[in-house]
RNA sequence: GGCCCCGUCGUCUAGCGGCCUAGGACGCCGCCCUCUCAAGGCGGUAGCGAGGGUUCGAAUCCCUUCGGGGCUACCA
């Protein structure tokens, strides 16, 4: 057996191996700092997910003590993101908010304090630094035995214990080991007595009966002090699974600053919660078989957090691009026009279209939609892609303009508007063919022949097939749009 | 610097000692289809970081090395 064998667990749906674990209890607890993170977004899904599977409870807790940094608002937003990638309000425990637990915190610090598990301090960065050397290398221990009693600005350190060592039961990385004797006399409580993140978060986990702390790698230098809180505090530890962090392409956690994380701008951007949830959770895990798309109930029967790749994966918009697609053009052509309003109409986080509101021509949108679908791979792309149908005057390319137009195209134009204006129907059939024969009149494929009705009636040189568009735009308009453009070549 | 984690195509992965002259997907390239662009179909490109072991046999186990990342606050 490979190093599988060594990890705990290996649960599968319905076993448990943890004989003490009741019912599981996972939680999500983000702090509400500005947009929900994708990486947030995948710990969620993955917590839920595990919760599912064990029949146990996904409690959400916003973790909201740092008051300089966190807005009422955000929790909403936070709220909002989960319910868009599928968490729904109300199936869940909580929003739970860790600031109202300030009280159990400190109770926590000061039963520490009181079973001699930690002391207070009042050394100052400076005077540790000035103590062990140019650099800070962690706390040297100079307040352990000075008894210091509570007071102004004295911070309350955990004692951490000289010898042994902290193994971390993990699911995804086996059993990481911390020599006790590394880990330094952390702050539990600042000067002012309030908790800091490393106890806050043990206290509410144990308060809150937490099972399982399903949460990013980048929490792995903390679990041993976590750890050792747990047992400080009397409690049984829980499983960790420490999932890997998700990267930018330069192999650098994604980060709020530099890289394009909010969940948020992605669904702005017409990213579908469908194909968002399942990319989101093949990082790091592919389902069975040679597939990657796949139905969720799929991801939640199959998915294993033992089976999670421990490597960091890279966030590729391009391959999200690709399933994006694949989901609108699974999407049934009312369920594709249905999708597209929010862009089609803007809203409070999408920008409205470039037409006047009473330009759009619902009609209009139906009969191109089936032709629009298999061409955009984010529905914001949608307006684009129709907007000749619904704005005055097309604005043109020019880069197309410039392509589009070379000698022949004058004429060319000349001969469509009197082959145009001759037809008795108005249908994309005829429409095709009249623009052939004029073509082929002046030795010219249809392919060369189409470009600069193509730019004059859409202003581009790629978009919805050309003689449907021109069927839906109308003879008026497409007439006028030719005269415009032979116009501007005189 | 210290501690910890990680290492299969460019990317996400399958692989759990023989099924692997390493499979799939995205990307990229070519062909077909075609009014443009897509979509679709077909084909192709490309990888076990390196070095030592263990073994009849290693992408799979062990060691070393190199490389990447995370953490290193009285932030969360």
């Amino acid at each position: 057996m490979g190093a599988r064998a060594a990890k705990p667990g290996g649960g599968g749906r319905g076993r448990r191996p943890y004989p003490w674990i009741v019912t599981v209890r996972v939680r999500f607890a983000p702090s509400p700092t500005g947009m929900f993170h994708v990486g947030g977004a995948r710990s969620a899904l993955q917590n839920w997910i595990y919760a599912k599977q064990h029949g146990g409870d996904f409690v959400l807790r916003i973790e909201d003590t740092d008051a300089a940094r966190n807005r009422p608002e955000w929790t909403e937003g936070i709220l909002a993101a989960l319910d868009w990638i599928g968490i729904a309000r109300g199936t869940y425990e909580g929003p739970y908010f860790q600031s109202a637990n300030a009280g159990e915190h400190r109770a926590a610090a000061a039963r520490l304090y009181a079973a001699g598990r930690a002391y207070y301090c009042d050394c100052t960065r400076e005077d540790i630094v000035a103590r062990t050397g140019s650099q800070y290398r962690g706390y040297d221990g100079f307040c352990r035995d000075r008894g210091l009693g509570p007071g102004e600005s004295r911070a309350l350190r955990f004692r951490t214990p000289d010898e042994g060592a902290t193994v971390v039961v993990d699911l995804i990385r086996g059993e990481p080991t911390f020599d006790n004797s590394l880990i330094e006399d952390f702050v539990i409580a600042r000067g002012d007595g309030s908790a800091v993140f490393l106890l806050a978060n043990v206290v509410d986990d144990i308060t809150m009966g937490i099972t399982h702390v399903i949460r990013a790698e980048e929490h792995l230098p903390n679990t041993p002090k976590q750890q050792l809180l747990w047992e400080a505090l009397g409690v049984k530890p829980p499983i960790w699974a420490h999932v890997p962090v998700v990267v930018n392409e330069k192999r650098q956690k994604l980060s709020k600053r530099r890289d394009k994380v909010a969940l948020e701008a992605y669904r702005d951007e017409g990213y579908l919660a469908s194909a968002m949830r399942n990319y989101l959770m093949l990082l790091g895990w592919a389902p069975s078989g040679d597939r990657e798309i796949v139905p969720w109930e799929v991801v939640e029967e199959e998915f294993r957090l033992e089976d999670v790749n421990p490597s960091p994966a890279f966030f590729d918009e391009r391959k999200l691009r690709a399933f994006n697609g694949e989901y609108i053009r699974a999407l049934s052509v009312p369920e594709f026009v249905a999708a597209c309003q929010p862009w089609l109409q803007g809203t409070a986080t999408i920008p409205a279209p470039p037409w006047e509101p009473e330009a759009f021509d619902e009609a209009a949108f139906e009969a191109v939609a089936p032709l629009a679908q298999t061409r955009v791979a984010v529905l914001g792309e949608i307006v684009s892609t129709v907007d000749f149908l619904f704005l005055d005057a097309v604005e043109y390319d020019e880069a197309a303009w410039a392509k589009a137009m070379k000698d022949g195209a004058a004429d060319l134009l000349d001969a469509a508007i009197a082959a145009y204006e001759a037809l008795p129907g108005w249908e994309a059939e005829p429409l095709k063919a009249a623009l052939e024969e004029v073509g082929a009149a002046r030795g010219l494929k249809l392919g060369k022949a189409q470009a600069p009705v193509r730019v004059a009636v859409t202003g581009r040189s790629v978009g919805l097939p050309l003689f449907e568009s021109i069927a839906v735009l109308g003879r008026d308009r497409t007439l006028a749009r030719l005269r415009v453009a032979r116009a501007r070549l005189a």
